[in-house]
DNA sequence: TTGAAAGCGGTACCAA
DNA sequence: TTGGTACCGCTTTCAA
């Protein structure tokens, strides 16, 4: 049931088996009418005689004809009206949030949200953004990975404008909307600390990652601003799943002289540490950044420090699509607050070596 | 700075302000040169005199100049090399891990992934499938919404792929790839059923999501078939939301003769219905569809329908590739199994209002 | 009712 | 090093 394409433009018939997609052209030549013909047939125009279009649409069954919807946008003039969303993870619950928000403002934009993964590593990173770029996105959301974007920069004919997401841009100048991590941090450690934790561990992401780098410092302020020293040995930086994070909070708790309160720095470092905690059924106060679904639900609910994805996510996408409009300002720095939310896990006392009893006095 | 884009192609210039994009051809004009070699400067191509090119970019920066690439495609023979994922809810994790899965084998086959949220209105699912269309994509994954998915094959000209996910089309032969519903649901239900229970609660979504009669018809199954009335007071479709599921469970909670037990039909469903049994500190055990992060983690760990969203997943998209390969196979129908994860909520016994104690004939 | 030809905005080949 | 021209696959205009 092949049917051998003729090669056009007067080249010499192939006897090859053609594998090039059918045009309309092929479905003209196949159905033995015009090429306008079976556009109107596609497109179902008017004025077409039904036993012609029966040809045309037989010849389109044949062929398997698809209609080339590149050229067709060409010659309509049609955008693709598209933007990119480069992602850590989408099945992390934070950025499906903020996924979610981005294809919301974007549909009420008339635009569709094509997504990728970078999994976090620079290299691919690179790599599906410039995927993206090749089909023609308008804009770009980007959560960084990567250490240098001026490869975004290097290319005068595709000057896509870009937002960066959760994490500033690296080595270019560009618009960013970032959540407050060094005070959102501080502001979490020195709640533990309030509660009379001195030996406070900080459960984190890799330092290439620019909020681990920044939540870390937070957590360092808020001990030297109490005058506590800052025990590098209660620092672990590189766990970013949640079973690195659990066996990394494992190792803290079963060190000779334990921290009696973890800080993680985000969701997926939160879950990890948490299912340490149960696990050994220790007694160690917690507090995480990222709020998380079911915290509250926890034996013990969990303290966060909390934010707001959708209105980080929401204020990047309106920033983009304004850029997209003709916004000419400056590169914009939007800084997303952080709060406080106490639930039961941070405002649990260290047990009292020298025997005061600190939780009588915390509980007043 | 304006800078007016002249008419080409023999028109008399006009004199308002041209709000069409420049191309390479105003490049060239306001450059001084030939298309051909803002073309070689845009595309990098050596053999440019510096000196040119400096010209050539100055005339890209004054005009803001961006390559179209829908034409450059078009001219290359490029795909867009694009799938439609239409989803419900991209926040929802079931959704996420789904979503980021297809991302994945996407990727692999050279492909990224455009998103579209339907929020469960067959309306706007309609909408924004079409929209993927006219942009182009290669083949759809669908999570339907709608009850009536005709409008997919209206259009002879574009013949796109389709794979339907989590439902079965509507009044269309197509592939799809579900989980094993009504086993599921059975299973479930009995395992409430064979630690005693006789009031049993269902909480799940509006029954004009396919999924959610297929689960409802399980959880009648396993009533009939324990010889146990079904009790329509007992049955809340309509809550696909988890504040409504609350609402629901605190209802079902409050009758006069209230379950013993809850089934809840996802994971939404689950989040709401645990909710409301932990505010109202009710002692009724609890078996929810679809597994969920910390539900070994929560009081009593809820015992769930758990299964494979990623397994889904991946089987839906392959089977899209296979189809975009040349698969000319009839429609497929993979079901998916689910398996259920006894954790605690399901094993809670009843009260026994005869003085009868169920626990402890099961305990052994 | 049907068709011929121009052109959407680029790229490729070949000539200058 | 630079430019002319055909052409990617479709839609549009105008004529037959």
């Amino acid at each position: 049931m092949d049917i051998t394409l003729a090669s056009h433009r007067g080249e010499i018939p192939s006897t090859v088996q053609v594998v090039r997609k059918p045009t309309m052209r092929d479905v003209a030549d196949v159905a033995g009418v015009s090429l306008k013909t079976v556009s109107r047939v596609v497109n179902m125009e008017p004025g077409v005689d039904d036993h012609t279009a029966a040809r045309v649409e037989g010849a389109i069954a044949r062929l398997a004809y698809r209609r080339n919807e590149v050229a067709r946008n060409l010659r309509k003039g049609i955008s693709l009206a598209l933007i990119g969303l480069v992602i850590e993870d989408l099945a992390n619950p934070f950025y499906a949030t903020v996924a979610r928000t981005i294809e919301d403002v974007a549909r009420r934009h008339g635009y569709a949200v094509v997504m990728a993964s970078s999994g976090e590593d620079p290299e691919r990173e690179r790599e599906v953004t410039t995927g993206l770029l090749q089909r023609g996105v308008q804009g770009l959301l980007i959560v960084p990975a990567g250490s240098d974007h001026r490869y975004l920069y290097a290319d005068r004919a595709m000057r896509t404008k870009a937002v960066f997401l959760d994490r500033p841009p690296a080595l270019v100048e560009a618009d960013s909307v970032v959540l407050d991590n060094i005070v959102g941090a501080r502001r979490g450690v020195e709640h533990l600390i309030a509660h009379g934790h001195r030996r406070i561990a900080f459960v984190g992401d890799p330092p290439m990652v620019q909020t681990s780098v920044e939540r870390a410092e937070g957590y360092r302020q808020a001990l030297k601003g109490a005058g506590l020293p800052v025990d590098e040995a209660l620092v672990r930086l590189g766990t970013p799943r949640v079973d690195l994070a659990e066996a990394s909070t494992r190792q803290l708790l079963a060190l000779q002289d334990p921290p009696t309160a973890i800080f993680a720095q985000n969701n997926r470092n939160s879950v990890g540490a948490l299912r340490a905690i149960r696990a050994l059924d220790a007694r160690v106060a917690f507090v995480g950044f990222d709020d998380f679904e079911l915290a509250d639900m926890l034996p013990v609910p969990a303290t966060v420090v909390g934010h707001d994805p959708a209105e980080m996510a929401r204020a990047a996408a309106e920033l983009l699509f304004g850029r997209l409009a003709g916004d000419q300002r400056p590169p914009q720095r939007i800084v997303i607050p952080t709060k406080l939310i106490a639930r039961g896990s941070g405002e649990i006392v260290p047990p009292s070596p020298r025997g005061v009893d600190f939780s009588r006095r915390l509980r007043r």
